[in-house]
DNA sequence: GGATCTTACGCCGCGCGTAAGAATA
DNA sequence: TATTCTTACGCGCGGCGTAAGATCC
């Protein structure tokens, strides 16, 4: 069964007439009866009457009907929509990012890819360093933004496109909330609130006690989960700051642990990229170089 | 866009590697390449990253796959149900039958083919005479069963098949419900209860006055409807007696119209049958020609 | 005779297999 | 070097168009 033998049935279907059907077609008229010939002879059976001006589809010829119907027009969709994908008019973009990961300093650059391709559709993706990891060598991402990525995998090409600061995160009537640092063996005997697969966290909970560990810290799946454990006196966290700012919590530098991470743009050696993925690639590898953000913001309440 | 191809590209889709895609297709790897770059340049696009053990689905394949295998699962149907039609694993059989055709007769006969034919589907379509003609020449059904399709159309065959009684339906509680029969004169002022594309009411309607009207009587779609008529005193009905069988009517025959009417089987001459209508045919056409049948209801009370 | 579908025949293109080449690990 | 995919080349099948035939109105 050949997609052209399901046209021309299609036209048949249409006209009851093999004449007309074969101009429809552009083919000429015993070109389409031996073709429907064929079809019926696959099938089994007739799919038509002919029988002139009476002609009619048979049983057979009205049950194919539908189901090849649907099966022409399944091919002509996918062509319209590898046509929409090509052109651009449908853009799709899909972002690995770290669970915590701010996706603010992205937006100015969506947004202006967004003007140039008015079909952008943008995926994020959050997930742990090896997720990314993951999803790039898949290619279930196009790009990933993190940090931590780094493998033996030679085909990882990454920049850096943005810093982060961690902080760590205490309720505002907790008596250390005003200091101006704390010194990480003051930390010995508290429980750290952490994000799943937050490089920062994890080597702060390496400092404290040799390995993380369950029993170390508690590692949730974003900062809203955070912010409620911390709120809740389940310990204190230890977390980027943007996710911080607006919230009533009080942020404290530490003394003895790393604050400020680079976020980095991952991708892959030797891929070709969408459109999308291209210039969102372009526009934040030529952008000016990251500037360590704002610091006075610690010790505030948010 | 072909169904070889997509054949071919589901495959790959499914292994990510060329060589065992070529086998599963039982072609040879360079031809499995070859197809799958044709399809790749129609769509305008890579529909995989060749990247060895790492090899998969671009943006473009991920989106065409689902679509892909749409196209390609409804080819396959179609293949299976022609198959079911062609083994009689599924036999359609659909008749026209008019309002008034007592559909009894055929049951026997029915029961008898499904025994043999297990994918027996009836469908049982009523219409008027008119409507049954047009289903034959659309063979939108395959035999048609009633009376009154006769037409200047050479092609169509019938036979007799049945015998059904009209009669004059009353209400129990009419004066006349115990009369011997009923004259046609005495009707002259009575409001007919009759089915639409009854012949035999036809004929009674004509014997009353000319042609028949609207006014004349009242034309319902089924018995059910007519007897509810009946019931609230809009009419006498003029009915097939089985219609009336087990209900508080009581049937009286008409002096001077025709009562006995055949139930005829239509067929188009010259048109293949499908297995489960040339079972019927068969069975209707050298069954032992139809009895009258029995009178003896008349003046009962159903 | 006209309309409609089928059959016959010759041609061209397309898809196939084999074989060689390129790229990567 | 082994694996994997691509390119090159020649062949044969299959689908096409033209022309003639069959059938029905």
């Amino acid at each position: 069964m050949e997609m052209q033998q399901i046209r021309y049935f299609l036209a048949l279907a249409r006209t009851l007439n093999f004449t007309r059907a074969a101009e429809e077609c552009h083919i000429s008229q015993p070109a389409l009866t031996r073709s429907i010939s064929a079809l019926e002879a696959e099938l089994g059976g007739d799919l038509i009457r002919r029988e002139r001006a009476l002609s009619h589809l048979t049983e057979l010829g009205e049950r194919m009907l539908p189901i090849l119907q649907r099966c022409y027009d399944s091919a002509a969709a996918a062509k319209e929509l590898a046509k929409a994908l090509g052109t651009g008019a449908l853009a799709p973009l899909t972002l690995g990012l770290t669970r915590t990961t701010d996706e603010t300093f992205l937006l100015p650059a969506l947004g202006e890819i967004a003007r140039a391709l008015p079909g952008l559709a943008v995926t994020i993706k959050r997930g742990s360093s090896e997720d990314l990891l993951n999803w790039l060598r898949e290619g279930t991402c196009d790009l990933a933004i993190g940090s931590g990525l780094e493998s033996e995998w030679s085909r990882l090409d990454s920049w850096t496109v943005d810093r982060d600061i961690h902080c760590l995160v205490l309720p505002v009537e907790d008596p250390r909330a005003g200091a101006a640092s704390i010194a990480v063996d003051d930390l010995q005997n508290e429980k750290i609130v952490a994000i799943d697969g937050c490089a920062a966290a994890a080597e702060l909970c390496r400092t404290l006690e040799g390995e993380i560990g369950p029993g170390k810290a508690h590692m949730v799946a974003d900062g809203r989960e955070a912010l409620g454990f911390i709120r809740n006196g389940l310990g204190l966290g230890f977390l980027p700051q943007h996710l911080v700012r607006g919230e009533a919590f009080a942020c404290v530098s530490v003394d003895g642990a790393s604050m400020e991470w680079e976020t980095r743009l991952y991708c892959v050696a030797g891929r070709e990229r969408l459109p999308a993925a291209a210039a969102l690639f372009n526009l934040l590898r030529h952008a000016a170089p990251p500037r360590p953000r704002d610091r006075t913001l610690l010790r505030s309440t948010g």
